[in-house]
DNA sequence: GTTTAAATTAAACAACTGTTTAATTTTGTG
DNA sequence: CACAAAATTAAACAGTTGTTTAATTTAAAC
């Protein structure tokens, strides 16, 4: 009766291993099994289809982004800055943890094939800068913070990061970093990362 | 005898429109052959596979590029601030004229899969990289500019406009406007975003 | 106009795709 | 143990994939 939920969680995990290796199209249901060890109809009968797992999987993500925002947010007794500061930290911090899920997110968006769920990841991002955008303009309206592009801002924030995780031999080049260095679980580079983006905020935003 | 470079740049182009939209593994020969109005068999005549097709793709791009930088870089009369700036704008006219060949290149980056084609792509961007980067650490040394982190602005600068345009309609839903604009093709748009990074960059790296 | 190479075509190829079936095994419950 | 529901399996399904073939048309050169 009750649905294992374990094991999908299990194909889950492995499909983000595999489609952020070879992406959506690229992965076959057969190699996906092979990597989970599990039969091939085994996805079919747990989610329905390849496409049904991929939405199982965006959903999973979409709980967990949903949760990113929400605990920063609803501090209202912090600084407008001090609001920025904890959501960049909190973007690095989640976004970093898994590199793989943000790739497979990022490779949906590329394209406008899979309409429906290209609407739901962009409300995915879209709520979470709306709160950021909101931040940003109450900071201008009271003068704490200087006239600013706040939606550009937004795209500053989540495109570094963003541009950092894109591609790991990428990032280790431009950082000129040897091949066996991983940056996303380095706690300095985490550090290297927060400061930046947030040293770019202050003197951009702050007068 | 000669090589009718035209057909040849003609299915280049129909499939950058088809990678674009449904990526590569996604888009088949007979969709491409469809799309283009040649015979299916012409893609391999002419490219020898799918993938040397892609590989022709991503060289027209690489010297698409390379003309990029060079341009700017060889003006050294120019302050240091200048030629960022002057880069800055390259890079936005050029990356928005075709919004299309970014994402085609920007999903080859996110999968590991094509390992050698996604180093040419890495090469690609890094040469670039390598060059904004040497600007900034010449204007720290001179002290010019503040004590900035030389390859994490290169993010923020490529991060900022790729993060644009990943997907138009998540650009539309965060500036909030009408379906049918395209930011893109829009004069006032370029000026708006060249001025927000330009700004930013400004702040940042200028006493 | 004849000849040779290049371009184009429809058809066929084998391999792989996501999905379904029907049979079997495992699991939980009384 | 017995029984029913759930889980798992190998095999088969029909459709699509990239690629190749061999035949035909077009173009160029002399």
């Amino acid at each position: 009766m009750t649905m294992p939920i374990d094991k999908r969680d299990h194909i889950i995990k492995k499909a983000v291993e595999l489609f952020a290796e070879k992406g959506f199209e690229g992965s076959s249901i057969r190699d996906l099994a092979a990597k989970a060890d599990v039969n091939v109809a085994m996805v079919n009968y747990y989610f329905g289809s390849k496409e049904k797992l991929f939405e199982a999987l965006v959903e999973k993500r979409a709980l967990f982004m949903s949760q990113l925002i929400e605990n920063v947010i609803t501090n209202k007794s912090l600084l407008p800055i001090e609001q920025l500061d904890r959501i960049i930290e909190g973007y690095i911090i989640r976004f970093l943890a898994d590199p793989q899920y943000h790739r497979v997110l990022q490779q949906e968006l590329l394209i406008t094939q899979r309409e429906q769920m290209h609407e739901k990841i962009i409300e995915l991002i879209a709520k979470n800068a709306f709160e950021i955008i909101q931040i940003i303009k109450r900071g201008i309206k009271s003068k704490v913070f200087n006239k600013v592009d706040p939606e550009l801002v937004f795209a500053s924030i989540l495109g570094t990061i963003s541009q950092v995780l894109m591609s790991r031999s990428l990032c280790l080049k431009i950082m000129n970093k040897p091949k066996d260095y991983d940056p996303y679980s380095d706690k300095q580079f985490h550090q290297r990362l927060t400061k930046h983006i947030q040293d770019m905020v202050h003197s951009h935003l702050l007068k």
